[in-house]
DNA sequence: TTGAAAGCGCTAACAT
DNA sequence: ATGTTAGCGCTTTCAA
């Protein structure tokens, strides 16, 4: 079982600072005699330690801890960003504490709090709503880098995707296969900055656009906005699109759960074009393109920005490329 | 900005203590006079306040935190658990915090060791090996609940999957459409306890199996492995099988990954089994049946569990119940 | 009805 | 080359 300094330190017949001074690796500094440093060192190899960091925390007003608020882990991006984020903040010598503000802007800010109450060294925070995003910038002054949101109303740095370029490629790869005919796009989640950038990327490349209005939108993303957006258009059409976008992959699962209900089956022949990727994707035998994000680089540049700003540097937001994935379809 | 306790009292003529005993719910106990209640509170209304918990926590020897070690967050069912029991953990008025231990014995020792010097009130942990798992029931003195993995060398509570019964339901339900073909089983992570209780279900039903072998084997549960062990059942018969069952869903991905290399598409009348639920199975035009697994209940059960354990009750292993769900095939 | 004081385990500056 | 001490902000007990 561990010991704690102070154990070590009656057990060796020695003060405790020496023990603390060698445990800290100060040795050498105030030049303690290398006889006692092996004895302590003998001695915790046998036993272990026990360093409180609680106390430490409370004596450096420091945590070595970074909070991560997002919206929910069951989404494979936010998961994926975590894990990579976690094990950067590991390397780097700090724990991240993850809290899922299921898209609700009480719980984000209670979630603020309380990591602000812990004391953590600094926060990451893929805010919900402007709104939320704007309080935290004003009540919480520690030290804060934003996540994927860019709502335009904060000095701090924000990382997000290139979700611009990233539909511009998308609904250009498609609309380069359409043979003329449309290519619808289901816009979830309309009111979301990320959102509205890749609606802006398509629309750049869809000219044909402005006359007659390809796009459907819903307030959220979730598989049922998918269905809905889908039922209108198939409503509106009579029958399946040839070509479909989709702003997100649970739009995707409802639209194409639609698509079963009405006809059976998914059409093979229906082009696709998907934001985030999956290695599911290739269970359709469909051909489609997805849009992937870099979540390892994502981590890298929000703990640089991190960084930088604990260390009163001017950190700059920074827009991560995506790459387009191309799955052909099935012979 | 929030107000430090003594900020309070030096702005109101009152002592600290008087401020903590009112702000800390002690003010009856103290007879604290309601004019200095109303003044304090009026005060907090206006100003904030902020405590700090790191002093709190030396003082008590007390974090209200737990931290959770499991192998990966990009594991679909593992982030879904981490949601659910940090939902109820915060209810609770704990920090659940996460880390991951990539499957790394070494790295869940450390991560174990670390948490427990952050002072964290008890540890959930998904144990990648029997040898970690014993290690940890041995080395740490915290309360403790082991998730997923029963390697049968701890007295720790335990709460499981019924991967035994679940895997019989599936080979069940896919043996009895199988119209007496083989159905064959790719086991992925043949080692881990999870898995072998899902092979040992699976023998149960199919006593055709001890004749002629109809498994396959491999030491992780990658879509690498699926891929390889999928290879290995082409090479021995040449074609498609008509009936397959996996052990798990990176697994499946493999194996359908191989099979559409092959034949330039995966077989539609190739009927599926599998562990673990995903909406993005309805991609598939193939009849499928799959075991989901509830996470919700799993965080229930953990977090009573650690309930109990912290309040020195013996606590119960649990075993949570799965539910099997078919897709039928597309028209 | 309110205030003062000790002590949790640590760090860093200062003594020996 | 090693030891002593003050103080971080909190809770708890005792004093006024």
């Amino acid at each position: 079982m561990a010991k704690k300094p102070d154990e070590i330190a009656k057990a060796l017949g020695v003060s405790i600072t020496t023990v603390r001074l060698v445990l800290g690796g100060k040795a050498e500094k105030y030049r303690i005699s290398k006889a006692t440093q092996a004895r302590i060192r003998e001695y915790v190899e046998e036993h272990g330690v026990k360093f409180d960091l609680t106390a430490r925390s409370l004596k450096l007003k420091r945590t070595n801890t970074f909070g991560l608020i997002i919206p929910r882990l069951a989404n494979p991006f936010f998961a994926k960003l975590s894990e990579e984020l976690e094990h950067r903040c590991r390397e780097t010598g700090y724990q991240l504490i993850i809290s899922c503000s299921n898209s609700d802007e009480e719980t984000e800010k209670e979630l603020a709090s309380g990591l602000v109450q812990r004391n953590v060294d600094g926060l990451f925070v893929v805010s919900s709503t402007s709104d939320s995003q704007q309080h935290l910038g004003k009540t919480i002054s520690k030290p804060m880098v934003f996540l994927d949101r860019d709502y335009g109303n904060t000095d701090a740095p924000i990382i997000t995707s290139s979700n611009f370029e990233g539909a511009k490629d998308l609904a250009a790869a498609i609309a380069k296969h359409a043979d003329g005919e449309p290519v619808y796009f289901l816009i979830g989640g309309s009111n979301q900055p990320t959102i509205t950038e890749r609606a802006r990327g398509y629309l750049e490349v869809m000219p044909q656009n402005t006359e007659k209005d390809w796009t459907l939108q819903s307030a959220r993303n979730r598989t049922q906005d998918g269905e809905q957006m889908m039922l209108e258009l198939w409503e509106k059409l009579g029958k399946a699109p040839q070509n479909l976008m989709v702003s997100s992959l649970p739009v995707l699962e409802g639209a194409l759960a639609v698509l079963r209900e009405k006809l059976g089956h998914i059409p093979p022949q229906l082009r696709l074009a998907t934001f985030d990727d999956n290695k599911m994707l290739s269970f359709l035998p469909n051909e489609i393109w997805s849009v992937k994000q870099n979540e390892a680089e994502w981590a890298e540049a929000a703990l640089e920005a991190m960084t930088q700003t604990m260390s009163s540097e001017k950190a700059h937001s920074k827009t991560i490329a995506t790459r387009l994935i191309h799955r052909p379809k099935d012979q």
